[in-house]
DNA sequence: GTGGTCTAGACCACC
DNA sequence: GTGGTCTAGACCACG
């Protein structure tokens, strides 16, 4: 059963879309896997504190990019291939890196210095 | 006179924070220096095929800032000292940074190889 | 729900402006508490008789000082706690005291004089 | 000649409005009195430095409340009898005094605590 | 239903 | 001409 628990609402977003990158992040760090079982639409708006029209559009989203089987009245499972897997990757992570370069580039930043500043920010 | 020809509009973000967002890196870039003059509302409108209000709303974000000084019947100026600059680059920069970093971390992506992909996607 | 029925509007001021004063008098009334429920835009624009974008505009600067808390589709509240309260009491009623104080001062009204004018002029 | 080195301007309320204001203060304070000449628009407008035509329109208002007297190509000079100096007095005072009850009254303030607050804020 | 953004256009105060 | 406010109404995202 895939675990909300570290998933942290900020107000500068909607909700649906942070449920749904909380669940791709899951996928690309391989702690979300083929198979696992997501919580109740009424469980998970629950442990959330979110209205059950909000998890439902997160879901359906999850269903409608091929991340997650419903069928009605029974439980959802997410549903993955390494193809999958690597697609969601390559769009999750390739598109961050690739804005933040765009916002580098504008900002006049050169490259060494966005490295550089990557390599300080970055705390373990 | 600040140049507003860059700026291409995008339709996923709203218009007014596209353009706060323009200066704020032009100012980074120190491609906008203290003191310049911000076209008038009425000749920005015309200049971007925007409506006079929605640069009206950036105009006045940028003041709330602090940013630009504004009278009425008077025209708009940039208003920069070197601190501003650098909390403006440090907001700007290091919070883009910041984030994405925190991206890769929840996504499980190590430091070496997200700078990597950064080396590899950064085309001059 | 906060009643805005003892608001009478004049038109020598912006309209948006009483709305917002109305408010922060009203906190410092304590007849405004936190937790309350703002009135939606369109009802509030109807009750008024006042084109929804001017209550908008009143309810995201009072929103920018932390004063209520907009979400997009759910119901705007007053946030306040005793320390906001008191900013803003000190705001409101100490400023207006202080410029009239200044004005006093520079018109070459003595204290007394002007304490005995405010005895005489106040009727409850 | 009547002095304005003392007025200082802040740009939260209209430039004439301030020069007009200023003028009414200092005949109540008696420090501008019957007969006394006026700057020239022209270095009055270097004096403050503000556009010519705001010192203009502050010089119309003052003539249009009969408080100065012009003559095209001629000095400007104060023109008062007791019975203006009263009724500006009045206008000016008791207005802004008036206003400070209205607002006090509005936010819960009481007649005594108003007034104790302006015996301890007024710093002579 | 609720909040947020945008367009279109009028009007006013100010310099 | 320039900035600021307001009306009117449409449209979208969100819950």
């Amino acid at each position: 059963m895939i675990s909300f628990e570290k998933l942290i609402l900020n107000d500068s977003e909607p909700i649906y879309a942070q449920i749904v990158r909380f669940v791709k992040r899951g996928i690309v760090a391989e702690t979300i896997q083929d198979g696992e079982e997501m919580p109740s639409r009424r469980v998970l708006s629950a442990t959330l504190g979110v209205n059950p029209n909000t998890i439902q559009k997160a879901y359906r989203i999850l269903e409608e990019e091929g991340i997650i089987r419903s069928h009605a009245g029974a439980k959802s499972f997410v549903q993955l291939d390494s193809a999958a897997v690597s697609s969601i990757r390559a769009e999750l992570i390739e598109s961050e890196i690739g804005a933040l370069i765009g916002a580098m580039q504008q900002s006049g930043v050169s490259k060494e210095e966005a490295l550089s500043l990557m390599q300080r920010l970055w705390k373990e």
